[in-house]
DNA sequence: TGGGTTAGATACTGGACAGTATCGGATACT
DNA sequence: AGTATCCGATACTGTCCAGTATCTAACCCA
């Protein structure tokens, strides 16, 4: 007769979350189509039924992951402002070492964005976490350079569009091809922009 | 007894041709997973035969599309080229036009780009190309501002990345949030960018 | 003008995968 | 303890589609 061990379920926010973890890394490596249920329920230690018990479809997953993802982010650019003239720079830093550090983020960015654009529902979600992202980075630059903007040749908002324009631009051409970009090419450029 | 209508075949360099042409709007529409090759022939007003009599794969059919558009936009970014102190700006702005005129092929540069990240074999082609347009544009800037550039706080060559980058930044922000973008910022930036 | 060749049309195959129906064991409540 | 409920595992289905085998009409050259 086969001894039991007595092991307990895990919890359903713990399988949760371990699905949704797994699907940022299947998703960045194989994209929204190439990646399958089946692949993202095995990298998280489960099968494709606790992923369907936890989400609807493909879809919602999707959805959900980009939720996660993108709170995480807001919250990091705002948290610990930097509060000097090199506000510019640091902000700068901060946006290209998501890039650098997560290059799986770029590439989920993306696939977010694809989707986005080709489907309305998505695309409701993404520009209205954008424009948030936009608006905080924004009063976070407004903040930091208080009583100087009269002398930029650009407004907060500008600036802001600029630096997530520059940083995934840059974060495109350095994945494919680090070798053919300069280091801190985006530090120097937002110096200047912002240099009366 | 029917009669049969002289119809000529269509010679093979038009099918190719039309082939290319369909499958450009079709990925874009669709994606490169999304897209069927049954669709892409049947938008050429072919069928499916006519695309693998022409092409091997799925893969070398949306790699032929990349050859054949990114030589295109070469071609176009090099052509007539600008020879005054507006040369920045006018590079700027017509990169610009590439997205707001024709934001399918944006759609398409990112599929492949996404693919190039995630396939040795077609990435070593992506970055062939991306360094040749970088490249002509570097050249192309040298020239235009021949004598001038000791007086820059960048190269030529960074000077293309930023071009590039900013480019494919802002269209990424544009296609997914029209209304959240400023007009005309690519050029008054790389203006500020060479305005020694 | 006829026979060989080319190239696109048609019909089919095999595999992959999203989604579902059902099952069974763990949990929770009394 | 007994029973109901939850939730993940398993097994299955239906569909979609890349790629292929085969056919035939148009082309081309002698």
């Amino acid at each position: 007769m086969a001894m039991h061990a007595r092991v307990p379920r895990p919890r359903r926010d713990e399988v949760r979350a371990g699905v949704l973890a797994a699907a940022a890394t299947v998703f960045a490596q194989r994209g929204f189509a190439g990646a399958t249920i089946d692949e993202i329920a095995a990298a998280a230690g489960f099968t494709k039924g606790a992923v369907y018990s936890n989400f609807a479809s493909k879809d919602e997953l999707f959805l959900a992951l980009m939720d996660a993802e993108v709170s995480a982010r807001v919250g990091r650019v705002l948290a610990d402002p930097p509060t000097n003239q090199q506000a510019a720079v640091a902000i700068g830093d901060r946006l290209a070492q998501f890039s650098t550090e997560q290059p799986d983020w770029q590439l989920l960015f993306l696939e977010f964005w694809l989707r986005a654009v080709r489907e309305p529902a998505v695309r409701e979600q993404f520009v209205a976490h954008r424009r948030a992202l936009r608006a905080s980075i924004a009063e976070a630059i407004r903040e930091a350079f208080a009583g100087d903007q009269g002398t930029w040749a650009w407004s907060a908002e500008e600036l802001t569009v600029l630096a997530l324009a520059l940083s995934n631009g840059l974060a495109i051409e350095t994945l494919a091809d680090p070798a053919g970009i300069p280091d801190g090419l985006l530090g120097r450029v937002l110096d200047r922009l912002v240099d009366a």
